[in-house]
DNA sequence: CACTTTATATGATTCAAATCATAGTCAGTG
DNA sequence: CACTGACTATGATTTGAATCATATAAAGTG
């Protein structure tokens, strides 16, 4: 999912789809460009929410840093998608900070523009409702994981919502793992390899392969109730 | 905030403040009011989204249950504040379960009348986008919070989150604190007995009382960085 | 008012996962 | 091609919090 020119990309952004050509126009010219390097940070948690963003291109993730430093990432975005909303919406400072993963192509759109655009397209205004309820489900239902569910089950719950989203083939060291999971490096190897070893994943340098989805969702689902 | 007729709650709820009288009495065609008992169900994690609600009057709790059976407290919500909204938007089982905490009355409305009520009026679609992003930014912070910090931190952030809302005084028990923090029982009890005792809170039975919402905040924001 | 239930309190023990430590392996770079 | 840094791997030790076990106190009930 990849497109040319800043209409076409919000013509097949999840949010601006059900726009027409004419309306595609008149938002692409509150839109700008802006292209990050790997590993840049397109805003940080606490600054102003001046922007509001779509990914056209790459990989970004949303990072929030724990009291000792420690990295905790909420999410990853891919082309299509937006981030950013929370504090756009709110008119409060970004909650958390925006790091590109990989070399990066983003649109932005003014807070205030953005805004003033909504009034005026309802439709677009449900989608994104629909957009934030996902979030908040997936919210919840991660707040749960982490607060009853032991690590083996929540890494097996994170590996299971990302291959929904990216397939089988999962493009995520064992430190970022670590990092979605809320666990430790030395704790998602260990676990990984558990798994590896039971023939449930393959493990790769910087990859994680599914084999058996099934027995993943086993053990992500309900403990071996004995 | 207690009022009494379909009109009224509806006026003063978040959501449809803004609206004017024929609109709400519209709505309030739409609507009809429930009654429950404390402790019950008003609706069960995975039932079909048939209504959205409004609380009238009481206080409702949005849990969900570990693999394991423990309860999970996603949120509480009185008088004026929605829930059930993110099953209603996505058309999907609702991701939790609803109970009642005191005796409580309930506004419903049918989720297609809900939404068909919602096409025609934008600004009531953008003040849920606003509340829907709050409570976003709610989740992923406590998200942060059970990744990476300690139970004590934890539920120092809890207490602070509540009185931002109810004020110094909790109603809450330790069970229920627990179940909101992420821990046991007795842990909950142990650490709030230790809070006791350096003067941070008081403890009464069913409550918290906050005395030193300063030192509570130094407790939750970072750890005592020697 | 006796009796049951629910909430708080605290000690002892266990356990999952963090922390500390060390080493091997692969990828990129000058 | 040697070298550096990032990633994976594994062992040893520590520790925060869960679990198990009682006990007391307050609130509700017949």
């Amino acid at each position: 999912m990849q497109f040319s020119g800043k209409t076409e990309i919000l013509r097949h952004s999840s949010i601006f789809s059900s726009l027409h050509d004419d309306e595609l126009s008149e938002l692409t010219n509150l839109a700008i460009e802006k292209s990050f390097m790997p590993n840049e940070f397109i805003f940080w948690d606490g600054d102003a929410p001046e922007w509001f963003y779509i990914v056209a291109k790459g990989k970004v993730k949303i990072i929030k840093h724990s009291s000792l430093g420690k990295e905790f990432i909420i999410a990853f975005f891919g082309p299509g998608e937006m981030f950013g909303e929370v504090a756009v919406f709110e008119n409060k400072p970004y909650p958390a900070s925006a790091q590109t993963v990989t070399e990066t192509k983003v649109i932005g759109i003014k807070r205030e523009d953005f805004l003033s655009f909504l009034v005026n397209w309802p439709q677009v205004a449900l989608k994104i409702i629909n957009i934030l309820a996902g979030r908040l489900r997936d919210a919840q239902s991660r707040l749960r994981d982490l607060a009853g569910e032991r690590v083996e089950q929540r890494l097996a719950s994170v590996l299971l919502m990302l291959s929904a989203k990216l397939g089988n083939t999962l493009p995520f060291t064992r430190q970022e793992i670590a990092d979605m999971v809320g666990t430790t490096t030395e704790t998602a190897i260990r676990v990984t390899s558990h798994l590896k070893d039971r023939g449930i994943i393959r493990s790769v340098r910087g990859k994680v392969i599914i084999l058996d989805e099934e027995k993943l969702r086993l053990l992500a689902e309900g403990p071996p109730r004995v």
